[in-house]
DNA sequence: AGCCCTGCTGCGAAAATTCGCAACAAATAG
DNA sequence: CTATTTGTTGCGAATTTTCGCAGCAGGGCT
């Protein structure tokens, strides 16, 4: 999961934001960090290399790569928040409630959906990263026994 | 929005919990508080008659009683959480990234979705209070201009 | 070189949420 | 009836997240 720094940064500046070291070093985290990364993560690992950079910094950088849509956010099972870089398609999950395990899926799980709504009611629907929770081939089976 | 307390107690005793005053006022202070009722406006309301009642109480009550299927969780806009009484028929929402108006959408437009997850991942969606962010029509339109 | 303007960060305080634990109270057993 | 167990709460501390504000720093301009 590399990320094209020259490409990001050439995009960011274009709008008028900056490139701050801070900046780099919480994108390059959560890159390294892989899928659904914390805030509370991201910290630790710029920690080591940036002790000054502050809590603070982290959830607003989050926050402001995400409106940019470098990054994207999605919901856990325990509500909490989780950041990865938005990859070239969306993608959702399936995340069982009883094992806790993950199903990745396309974006175009959801074409029809969108396009009802959009039909039935004029809402266009914007979804980056969903997960919806339910139960797992495995554990219905198991919990039928 | 009244909620059948009689009923609603018989079902927490059944199995194995109590019905403490405290829960009775959280309980009803979400009815009388309306829909997406925030965890604060909770402890606001019962705290003029029940000083004592803590918060640590109010946040613990109302995940209980979501677990126990008696409240729905939803997450606003702003990525925190609310609540309000289930219903007998689950409900959703579209809800306008741009002027925050809130669509309510009934359990069936989800149903085709549904069908699709199980029979291709066999996965069953459970779900029981979901928003949607998007556009609405009249932004959609005034941006658009 | 200076001078603005604006974006951005660090800091500390505040607010929101969770946690551990001792005390309490309702149900249960004996 | 007392003893025990178990569910529940209040409290305070810890943790997570947000906020306000003063100051820094990049970029433009002269
Ligand atoms: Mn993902
Ligand atoms: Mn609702
Ligand atoms: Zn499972
Ligand atoms: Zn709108």
């Amino acid at each position: 999961m590399p990320h094209n720094t020259t490409e990001i940064n050439q995009r960011l500046r274009k709008s008028g934001y900056r490139v701050t070291p801070q900046r780099q070093l919480i994108l390059d985290a959560v890159c390294q960090l892989g899928e659904h990364v914390t805030p509370e993560s991201v910290y630790d690992h710029v920690h080591r290399t940036a002790p000054t950079l502050s809590r603070a910094t982290v959830y607003r950088v989050l926050h402001f790569l995400t409106e940019q849509r470098i990054l994207t956010m999605v919901h856990m099972a325990d509500g909490r928040l989780a950041y990865e870089l938005a990859g070239p398609e969306p993608h959702h999950h399936l995340v069982c409630r009883t094992c806790d395990s993950l199903l990745e899926l396309p974006h175009s799980v959801l074409r029809s959906f969108r396009r009802a709504m959009d039909s039935q009611y004029d809402f266009e629907i914007d979804v980056s990263h969903v997960s919806f929770f339910g139960h797992c081939t495995d554990c219905r089976n198991s919990a039928g026994a």
